[in-house]
DNA sequence: TCCCGAATCAACGTATACATTAACAAACAC
DNA sequence: GTGTTTGTTAATGTATACGTTGATTCGGGA
């Protein structure tokens, strides 16, 4: 789970042959440059998640290990590591004999993990405040929550999204407690494609703004329980609305 | 994560020749009944699991793969993919050419622990007491409660421990949120490592069954706020004492 | 004596081979 | 015609083979 620690950056190995059989003495690549970089291991783990956050591989979407070996220009082995990464995250499920599955985001598990969230980003939004952070500290929470009205005003959603991301992310990870990050990554993947899903669904989403600022205000005064308080109610408003939308559209059939 | 999802309860399927090479044509058993079960995949996993919990591999031990898979009676590749799962959960780390090492549980480490478990079991104790649950279903909270006072008369320490566990996992099932359920699993490792590395160098246990009972009144009079108070203080006042042990006794030496 | 470089070796990452087994279909009995 | 059983097939789980690469060691030069 500690991400940053258990998945020691590979090198981008570019290889020659990619996918071919390996030659017993390694050629050098010819001048041209190599169409396709080689995925393995940690690469094929990006590459599936990558597939499945940008809906190519939709929810309920199956693939057989062979299928995305093939696809990835890769042998099996890494590709069931990836799975069971995967799977761990709550992204897939592996059916024995029918490959894996993507799985789809319900209505429950979303109610689930906005509490979680709420829980553990209120827990992030006091410890901040106690510490008193910066200005300096606090910048990039400033500049997302910025970013927000500017990508509201321009009716830019996608940089609305990344920006709300963004202060989100940047709050757990002011806060300072890697285990606290670990745990909240884990269930960020979930939440980006349900929010995705949703995204153009809903009406503007005008007010968050605003309570991101409120948030911030309460975390510069030193008032741990009153940027909880806050950010629960954030929280809560926005799965409130989340859920309406799930249910409006049935998008849990997907 | 989904741990009950991702994991297909496998069948407990007996060999005739574990370990052995698969011979082409299976043979029934003889009359004897098999003297070694068959380790693979998953099983892998919980062997090595087990072994860490039980400390017969401490905190910092290394192993190749191929010694575990030596030890273990089998390939390397299922011994892998049981690395994975456990480097996910922070109980190993790979490295590249050292195999694996048990990761130590460091004051750091415990103190993060501790924030976003108190945050979690806090969510799920509110959650609870506005559902305000019967009888019935506290009943295993009540019986934990009580097991742990008779452990301490006793002078039981392991059985005041397990009992403190069956609460704290009891409390968090009971919240009937699977992803609550699946977050602390997550971690409950980890803290139970630590745990039993302290259990007999701290002062008895007594606070802590008074606190829980007063967390179920709470939780019974469907007082959510105040649940959430009396778990904090609960688990705040766990973890400075675990904490202040481990410090004087430089465990995170280990 | 200490430092640097080359050679050796072993552990890993990946590919591939293979036996098991579940799913599916066809054939048979009723 | 329907239900059951058996045979076939294909996907998996595991083992094994193999090339790559980093660690370690030994030797030579300063």
């Amino acid at each position: 789970m500690p991400v940053s620690r258990t998945q020691p950056q590979r090198k981008a190995v570019t290889k020659a042959a990619a996918g071919r059989r390996p030659s017993t003495t390694a050629r050098k690549a010819a001048v041209i440059a190599l169409p396709v970089r080689a995925l393995r291991g940690d690469d094929a783990y990006q590459a599936i998640r990558r597939r499945i956050l940008d809906n190519v591989y939709p929810p309920g979407h199956q693939a057989l290990e062979s299928a995305l070996a093939e696809d990835l220009g890769i042998s099996r082995t890494p590709v069931r590591e990836a799975l069971i990464r995967l799977s761990n995250e709550g992204l897939v499920e592996v059916i024995p004999r029918h490959g894996m599955r993507v799985l789809p985001v319900s209505p429950l598990d979303m109610r689930e993990i906005y509490e979680v969230l709420t829980a553990l980003e209120s827990a992030a939004a006091e410890t901040l405040a106690r510490r008193k952070p910066t200005d300096a500290e606090l910048k990039p929470l400033v500049d997302a929550t910025r970013d927000m009205g500017r990508a509201l005003k321009a009716n830019d959603l996608d940089a609305w999204a990344a920006a709300d991301e963004r202060f989100h992310q940047g709050l757990v990870e002011l806060a300072g407690n890697r285990t606290l990050i670990d745990a909240v990554a884990r269930l960020a993947d979930r939440v980006h494609r349900a929010r995705m899903f949703t995204l153009r669904l809903r009406p503007k989403p005008t007010t968050s703004t605003e309570e991101h600022t409120a948030m911030l205000d309460r975390i510069r005064a030193g008032d741990g329980r009153g940027a909880i308080e806050v950010n629960r109610a954030h929280r809560e408003r926005a799965g409130r609305e989340l859920l309406a939308i799930f249910e409006r559209y049935r998008l849990h059939q997907l």
